[in-house]
DNA sequence: CAAGATACCTCATCTGTCAAGGTATATTAT
DNA sequence: ATAATATACCTTGACAGATGAGGTATCTTG
């Protein structure tokens, strides 16, 4: 994988809230989907997809129901709350700012906003 | 503090890097360059500073050796190698990568890419 | 009937972050 | 004098998210 770990961490949780957002789903398939958008470049590990649901149901963000699938291995779906979607514009905004805040960061010679301070 | 540390877990060896390759400085002084740098919305805690020094050095990514202040609290410089050269490198390029991959992550609905698959 | 895909789950372990504690020197205020 | 603040370093234990490794069950295909 070409994305360590760490540089994921944290936003698992958006990643998973931004698939539930656009239709309800489940494990299995939201992997898949993660697959797909990246190349393949990346995906979730089974464990912390399911550690997240927990967490994301805990922090009433999503809720979850059992298909009902006559065929086939059975399926919890999930379902983004009204909490889980501002929770996830929240997220969004963030990943905005950090996106410029890391910009400067991990530039070698960033230019300096306020001179006095 | 805006950002929460499990986003920047991962980056600060990268954000370290990118100090010291403008010139040798001292934990102390990198954490108030970083402040300043994101106007004080963002600050590496000590603790998380020393040990990524530890970090990096193990790596052979940078050096230290002490400063011969006469005055004043003693302090640590260091200084990145050509081996902290080519690591800074190579997280900027991943930083790149990264920011592309979760923008898409990050939309409720990305297109796709190849649509074959 | 074995292999692989689909689909779920748990537990122990690892790793980076950080709160809380410590040391020491120099400057400034009281 | 001495208390407070800034500079400057360090260590330890706890915590939380990611993950490897294990498990269960169903359906399809060779």
């Amino acid at each position: 994988m070409s994305i360590a770990s760490d540089i994921l961490r944290g936003h698992t949780e958006g990643i998973i809230l931004a698939r539930l957002h656009q239709k309800d789903s489940y494990g299995y398939e939201i992997n898949k989907a993660i697959q797909k958008i990246t190349n393949h470049t990346y995906e979730l590990k089974e464990a912390t997809l399911y550690t997240a649901f927990r967490r994301l149901e805990e922090n009433g963000c999503i809720t979850s129901y059992w298909g009902n699938e006559t065929t086939g291995a059975r399926r919890r779906y999930y379902s983004i709350t009204d909490t889980g979607k501002e929770t996830l514009k929240s997220l969004q905004t963030d990943w905005l700012q950090t996106k410029t805040l890391l910009d400067r960061l991990m530039e070698e010679n960033p230019e300096k906003e306020t001179p006095e301070d």
